[in-house]
DNA sequence: ACTAAGATAGTTTTT
DNA sequence: CTATCTTAGT
């Protein structure tokens, strides 16, 4: 797909011998190499030509990385100028630069080249700027801007945005971006997309970019490529001066990161005709982003790209122990186009990984609370252990649960700070006063607070901008002094001018952070969060308070806007000891003592619309997901899935996922939650019901879900209670007809849980197990009355808890 | 211009 | 089911 870098022959070995000597032999001996095994060693050590380090999880990459940096500089070979170093997130970039400072010194602030991809981009691109159409001082836009700016072209081309919705396009032009396609580049038969009009509003999009002086995300490493590519002589300045090149996980590149680093690893002034040193780490088998761009091929493809490349296998995983090992290798071993390695460990083989089925979420978010309350008592750090999720939605069944039990979790992940619509507002404001020019500041915050300016105002000053040429600060500053606008509107908005006229004044005199306060204030930005009685005025009020210290730290205001716009991350206080709960791939790059890993089911893990939209590279790409969860584990992974989840609203059936097959038995422990499954609530009458399942019962996942019944589960337990519970709790997995209503594949679902190969296996109680009156326990809330029956729900009195509404299943008789 | 009731869709996420 | 966005009503 993309051409093959160019062919260069591998560099005679001693080519650059001369110039190691006796630094290198101080070097040998030097702390930072102490320590490494022998593949690290040789990973750090191989400073010339390609290098690919394929590294999997737990083996030290990141030590590898930073050490070899180390090397570099202390064995002279390179100043911190001439690195490149480039990582994914500013996390992994700021983790490297303190490692790196820790082994050699304060040598580190001189390293301007270690940095994520976007942000290394930026600072290439400002510095030629005017090249690509761009003046140097150009914004950064996020998505939010994006899709803003391109509704506003799908509104002036008349494109219903019903049909064709702005993010949708976005997301296209985002697609074309990661795939290092400029306007002309795009094929014929994709530009059509979008009514035809794909190309076209590419292209409309770039030119209006232009106009505001503003690059999205994709632009710093597109321009970049532009620039590099249309002017040799500055593409040469950089391959001259960035001798050495690190990249991080490698397997995560998209096609234009790859075009980039490959621009930029051609062959440099100095180096002749040696190939450059350009050392790619990453895992194949850790690869889950294909879906936002990201080419697993490129590291598959390393070895051509970059011929003469050394490979480098760290195999050698000081992080789990063996039976977690093994089962994360025989899973990932399913895969095929792999690379292929082989974790090992030196550890002990530990607990086997459980496997625990459970009736439905509920159960499975109280068995893994219990069992993490258990772990407490045994001394365990709650943050050591976390819950690793495939989808968001998820979470809120945790957190629901913790909440109860009083358990302190955090999620990770979520909204990033930058993200919040109180910071994006202060930070329109700062924009705004910073350039007066940036339209979309001034569209975000103009009636924020209110000020009676709606759609109508904004259109007349949009009219007025375009006629002739303005910003719509501009525009609004001439509008005013006419009678073009009523009134009230006409008020507000000279307000607004003389507000920003005035704090831009002020900005002269006064330090950023104070200036920031000011703004907010005296907009009236902070009052409106004072009086907003909401839940989370309070927390959002934090958030500003948060945004303005923060702004201490730089220099001026510029500064701290490049870096809001690329680097401001979270990462804000992890005090208190918390279960963390996060997203399969936000816990990439983590670990912990104890995973639990929830929602092993077919359709969420592998996801369906992964298996839909990309089939076997999408279900290959789960699986890497999983194996991603199982290796977080140190000592302790445990997965679980459920017999019904729901699903936007009504509840599904669901069977184990593919993934727990492909686990080695001898390393899994397999067993069912102690749910209380007395009480399921059965309520027989509509057994026929299951005839129109029937149908279903020749289904592989019928089939698997049999196999397993006689198998593995059947036999997990002597203890006759858990046996049949684990029999109950691995029912046959039937496809809810599409288009039930929630109750009847609820009761569908219950009935077909209560019998295996059509045999019930759980007794019912009558047409309903309770009726007011009785006397019942609930695990959580005690003892009560029941007071009114409405299905499977009971409306309780508890003696201590108050009124509860409970399903049946979760009390028993007293 | 703002509010409240309807429609709609609903992995994963960084920069 | 529920969060979010759009539309209709005041």
């Amino acid at each position: 797909m993309t051409n093959p870098i160019q062919r260069q022959p591998p560099a005679p070995p001693a080519a650059q011998a001369g110039s190691i000597s006796a630094r290198a032999r101080m070097a040998a001996g030097a702390p930072y190499l102490a320590g490494l095994n022998a593949e690290q060693r040789q990973a750090v050590e191989a400073l010339d030509g390609p290098v690919l380090v394929l590294a999997g999880a737990g083996t030290g990459k990141t030590r590898v990385l930073t050490t070899r940096i180390a090397h570099l500089l202390s064995l002279g070979r390179a100043r911190p100028g001439e690195i490149l170093a480039v990582t994914f997130t500013n996390k992994a970039a700021r983790e490297m630069k303190n490692r790196v400072g820790e082994m050699v010194g304060q040598i580190i602030e001189g390293m301007p080249w270690l940095g994520t991809f976007h942000a290394v981009g930026a600072k290439i691109l400002r510095r030629h700027a005017e090249l690509v159409g761009l003046k140097p001082d150009f914004t950064i836009l996020d998505v939010d801007d994006q899709i803003r700016l391109i509704k506003q072209q799908l509104a002036a081309e008349n494109i219903d945005e019903k049909r064709w919705p702005a993010r949708v396009l976005a997301g296209q032009i985002d697609n074309w971006k990661n795939r290092g396609l400029t306007v002309a580049q795009v094929p014929a038969g994709e530009g059509a997309a979008f009514a035809g009009r794909g190309v076209a509003l590419y292209k409309a999009y770039q030119e209006r970019l232009k106009i505001l002086n503003a690059a999205d995300f994709g632009d710093l490493l597109l321009e970049n490529i532009r620039l590099l590519r249309e002017h040799p002589a500055i593409a040469l300045q950089y391959q001259a001066r960035l001798r050495f090149m690190l990249v991080d996980e490698y397997q995560d590149t998209n096609t234009a990161q790859y075009l980039w680093l490959r621009l930029l690893a051609q062959r440099g002034g100095d180096a002749g005709d040696a190939p450059r040193n350009i050392c790619c780490v990453g895992d194949d088998d850790q690869s889950i982003y294909g879906w936002r761009g990201a080419d697993v091929d490129n590291i598959l493809r390393f070895e051509h790209d970059f011929p003469g490349a050394q490979v480098v296998r760290l195999e050698r995983n000081y992080r789990s122990t063996g039976h977690i090992l093994a089962a994360a290798s025989r899973l990932i071993a399913h895969n095929q186009g792999r690379l292929g390695k082989t974790l090992r460990t030196q550890g002990e083989d530990g607990e086997k990984v459980a496997v625990t089925s459970a009736w439905d979420s509920e159960e499975e978010a109280r068995a893994i609370g219990e069992e993490i309350e258990q772990l407490q008592r045994d001394g365990h750090d709650l943050d050591e252990m976390a819950i690793l999720v495939r989808a968001s939605f998820q979470m809120r069944e945790f957190e629901d649960r913790f909440v109860t039990l009083g358990l302190n979790y955090r999620v990770i992940g979520g909204p990033r700070f930058y993200e919040r619509a109180e910071i994006r507002d202060a930070l329109a404001y700062l924009r705004l006063v910073n350039q007066p020019a940036d339209d979309l500041a001034f569209e975000r915050i103009v009636n924020v607070p209110k000020r009676g300016l709606g759609d109508a105002t904004l259109k007349a000053l949009n009219a007025h901008a375009r006629a002739h040429g303005v910003s719509l600060m501009q525009a609004t500053r001439a509008v005013v002094e006419t009678d073009a606008l009523k009134p009230r509107p006409r008020a507000a908005l000279r307000e607004v001018v003389a507000a920003f006229a005035r704090w831009r004044a002020r900005g002269e005199t006064t330090a950023h952070a104070e200036l920031a306060e000011i703004v907010l204030e005296e907009s009236g930005y902070i009052d409106m969060w004072r009086n907003d009685r909401s839940a989370d005025a309070a927390g959002r009020l934090d958030n500003l308070k948060e945004f303005v210290r923060s702004m201490e730290e730089f220099e001026n205001l510029q500064g701290f806007l490049e870096h809001v716009s690329l680097v401001m991350d979270t990462d804000g206080g992890a005090d208190a000891q918390a279960v963390s709960i996060m997203t399969l791939h936000a816990a990439k790059g983590l670990e912990f003592d104890t995973v639990f890993l929830p929602g092993w089911e077919e359709g969420l893990l592998p996801h369906q619309r992964s298996l839909d939209d990309s089939g076997r590279a999408g279900l290959e790409e789960e699986r890497r997901l999983a194996h991603v969860g199982i290796t977080r584990a140190r000592r302790r992974a445990k997965i679980y899935f459920v017999a019904n989840r729901r699903m936007h609203g009504s509840w599904t059936s669901a069977l184990p996922s593919r993934f727990i097959d492909e686990l080695p038995p001898e390393a899994i422990d397999v067993g069912a939650t102690r749910g209380e499954f007395g009480g399921l609530g059965a309520r027989p009458g509509r057994f026929e019901r299951m005839d129109g399942f029937a149908s279903n019962y020749g289904t592989p996942g019928w089939r698997r879900a049999q196999q397993h019944g006689r198998g593995a589960f059947s036999n997990a337990t002597d203890d006759p209670e858990d046996a049949e519970a684990a029999r109950i709790a691995r029912p046959a997995r039937l496809t809810v007809p599409a288009g039930a209503s929630a109750p009847f594949a609820r009761d569908g679902l219950r009935r077909a849980a209560l019998t295996i190969d059509g045999e019930l296996v759980a007794k019912s109680t009558g047409p309903s197990a309770f009726s007011a009156g009785d006397r019942v326990f609930h695990q959580k809330f005690g003892n009560g009355n029941v007071t009114a029956v409405d299905g499977n729900k009971l409306t309780i009195q508890f003696d201590r808890a108050g009124e509860k509404r409970v399903v049946d299943s979760f009390v028993a008789r007293a």
